[in-house]
DNA sequence: GTCTATATCATGATAGAC
DNA sequence: GTCTATCATGATATAGAC
């Protein structure tokens, strides 16, 4: 959907309140200020979702499904590592370059509920897709092509290393002392930098 | 202070609104919550603090410190990189380890404040210690001890490969399907892992 | 569907007795 | 210093007119 087209309310209701759970999680979200964003009135508001936490859980599935989409289909297919690995960065620093607040938001909203709600979100997606790559990763090993490494240990770092800095923007701006322009060019050098790192930290 | 000792009322306010904060944030915490956990009623709590912002502040500043107070001493020594770094993933993955939801809490405030609450906070004292570091890494390219790589790019590296996995911790439990026996294994792995994976990324 | 007005409730904060 | 009781505010949610 482009900008000039009419949204509907319920869209108008939907964009808002991403902008304002992604920005202020959920108990600094305000269903004033999504209605005020929105350019309805809270009646309204109400009138659709009747209640903040049904909201929250509709905005939430979709964040959460943004997060692993992606990273999911790069390991399931059967490219040669390195070129997964590329692809998993490139598409990571995408998307969280778009969605800036995206991973603070979910990150946040899974520590702030129990096990069992990170679970069912979570559990059942991501067991195959990643045995898929600790298997690739191990033969490459055993090929000689990869320097030994734990796969888990591989994967949680190539993660860290594209979202850190994004969810930690505020302290990097100020820890190398960053105008917004200087964040956005030292993230897409970035894109190269990661994919150089780990690929010399792989090297046999 | 050990736990056995009687502790002040101030210490028990000060030691229950830590948890709490850290634990749920400024907009999740509750006075009503700090209150309980230090044994006190809430008209007590104010007595001490007169708003739930002033309290904030107090443990704001001291998490803050506790992020960059260490990472100062050793980026401004002057032992070899190789030991810098070292040094930093060891003491920060100590510090996070100790302190769980001390780098989201502290992550969190910094973006939910504007840009001059950060620049307050961080920015005198992180320029100096952060181009001793740059030089020191430079130095050590120049003597071909190290690939060439831009030394901003590489302390985010170590910073988020130490932090991000506690930050997100509960996607890392499900990620890999992880006990909290297992979680706290991985860690102590990881703490190997990163120092000999940066060493590798750097090799000549 | 959309609005205004209102009910309900929880929270931060204060007043005052002891 | 510590407690109980209460206030004041602001937020979610509902009722009802249009």
């Amino acid at each position: 959907m482009t900008d000039k087209e009419v949204k509907s309310t319920e869209e108008k209701i939907i964009d808002a309140a991403e902008e304002v759970f992604h920005e202020k999680g959920y108990f600094g979200a305000r269903m004033r200020e999504i209605a005020d964003r929105a350019g309805i009135n809270k009646g309204l508001l109400h009138y659709y979702y009747k209640s903040k936490a049904k909201l929250f859980e509709s905005i939430f599935s979709v964040a959460k499904n943004k997060m692993i989409s992606r990273i999911q289909v790069i390991l399931e297919g059967d490219a040669p590592i390195q070129s997964k690995i590329d692809a998993l960065v490139d598409q990571y620093m995408d998307m969280v370059l778009k969605n800036p607040n995206l991973p603070r938001f979910v990150l946040n909203e899974l520590n702030n509920n129990a096990d069992d709600f990170v679970s069912k979100h979570f559990d059942e997606v991501v067991k195959l897709t990643f045995s898929n790559f600790q298997q690739a990763i191990q033969s490459e090993v055993d090929l000689g092509h990869l320097k030994p490494i734990d796969a888990r240990q591989l994967l949680v770092n190539i993660i860290s290393l594209v979202i850190f800095p994004v969810v930690a923007k505020p302290v990097l701006k100020s820890l190398v002392a960053l105008s917004e322009e200087e964040y956005q060019a030292f993230m897409e050098e970035r894109r190269q930098q990661v994919k150089a790192f780990v690929h010399d930290a792989l090297r046999p």
